[in-house]
DNA sequence: GTGATAAATGAATGACGTTCGTTTATTAGA
DNA sequence: TCTAATAAACGAACGTCATTCATTTATCAC
């Protein structure tokens, strides 16, 4: 019946390392060195061992990426699927996905690539997100392409985060682009973030869309 | 009037380097390689010389993804500006956008971040977009705003299509988001790329809550 | 000519991620 | 209790990059 136990051997009684241990070093690397100080060698001077020791635990950088990642989605706010209508609740779910993902930009590009498999916490995140939508009336074919788009904006909105708050002032060059560049001045007289207040105009009109969308498909279907 | 032009000296009668050259030999190797293979080297090979001589033309590789994202850029279609009303044009702009960095996807997180200056390909498109946006009746001070958020919904799609199509393919975890590997099945039916209906369901649904939204700023303002 | 200088070059540097050969300490089974 | 198997750790090394440096070369200004 059970298959024969994997055979546990080795030097430490209890392994120093594990996938745990390794990804909350790595955390605390990001922390304090942000993304360009997280090294293999940084990261095993965290858990005060060799880099090359990593090796025995972990198939490659990527990997710890992914495991970062994984931890990170489990920071985001998915409760409100459980109680708030779907389009509420997928509005506080993407702000705080861009919220969690602001301040780890440099996964993005990692994650939009690798695929779900071995991050159990995000699979949780999605399937929550799916339920949310099927109770919200949304057709089951339907709701990975809802997921996708909206996490696509999402996604997108994150890595302007990053950006400085002068990167669409024009130099020297104003002079091609005059309407722009004027459009980028009246954006300035408010005190707002650029990136801010973009992410609320797109996701306020990507879910009203959404919404609407909705209705037209379950009208037409019948 | 004419200011005094600047001192051409040196070696060869005419620079065998220069911009123009050097991004589209950047282009070339891309082309051939894919950017894991756009190394200094390789692209310093391509133009027939060593790789310290390309510092004498560029300060960075970050310099050479900037020129090759302008160059990019001059490829998408903003010709409907000029003839469409904005949500239509801004359609076509933004599937345009998606597609031709659908194809350089790592060059995304760089220019996610990276200023304007020194791109006047990339602020000429989004002139012509913000006339578009104008002249459609957004106010000034949206402007940016209104760009930003399909941006970031067009680069977040693009990275996606780099993606694996059994991204969302659960393996023996199944069991942990029964509702979302369902919602994926049912999905699979169809033949068409998940990318590709998620990005036209989006796409959709955000410029029409775009259109809903300004309709209602501008009942507001009077 | 002569001196200034942009351009080109090969060699070197310094980070990285990753692999390898070896050693060490523990456990399973006889 | 002895022995074989093996997970784990380690230092050294490798290969690949981007980038810098000292030096040389060829052209232009005067």
């Amino acid at each position: 019946m059970t298959p024969p136990e994997p055979r546990r051997r080795g030097r430490p009684t209890t392994p120093l390392l594990s996938r745990g241990k390794i990804t909350s070093a790595a955390l605390a690397v990001i922390g304090r060195a942000g993304y360009d100080g997280l090294t293999m060698a940084a990261l095993a001077r965290e858990l005060k061992t060799a880099p090359s020791a990593l090796y025995n635990h972990v198939k490659s950088k990527d990997e710890v990426l992914n495991w970062v990642q994984d931890d990170v989605n489990q920071t985001i706010d998915v409760s409100r699927f459980a109680t708030d209508p779907w389009d509420q609740a997928i509005a506080r779910w993407a702000r705080s996905y861009r919220d969690a993902f602001a301040e780890h930009a440099p996964l993005i590009p990692v994650i939009a690539v690798l695929p779900i498999t071995g991050a159990p916490h995000t699979l949780t995140m999605y399937d929550t997100v799916a339920e949310g939508l099927r109770r919200g009336g949304w057709p089951e074919d339907l709701v990975v392409d809802a997921i996708v788009a909206v996490e696509s904006f999402v996604l997108g909105s994150a890595m302007d985060v990053a950006a400085p708050e002068w990167i669409f002032d024009v130099g020297a060059e104003g002079h091609l682009a005059p309407t722009f560049a004027a459009a980028v001045a009246a954006r300035h007289g408010r005190g707002t973030s650029a990136a801010d207040d973009a992410f609320a105009l797109g996701l306020n009109s990507l879910i009203a869309g959404l919404r609407a969308t909705l209705a037209a498909t379950l009208a037409a279907r019948g």
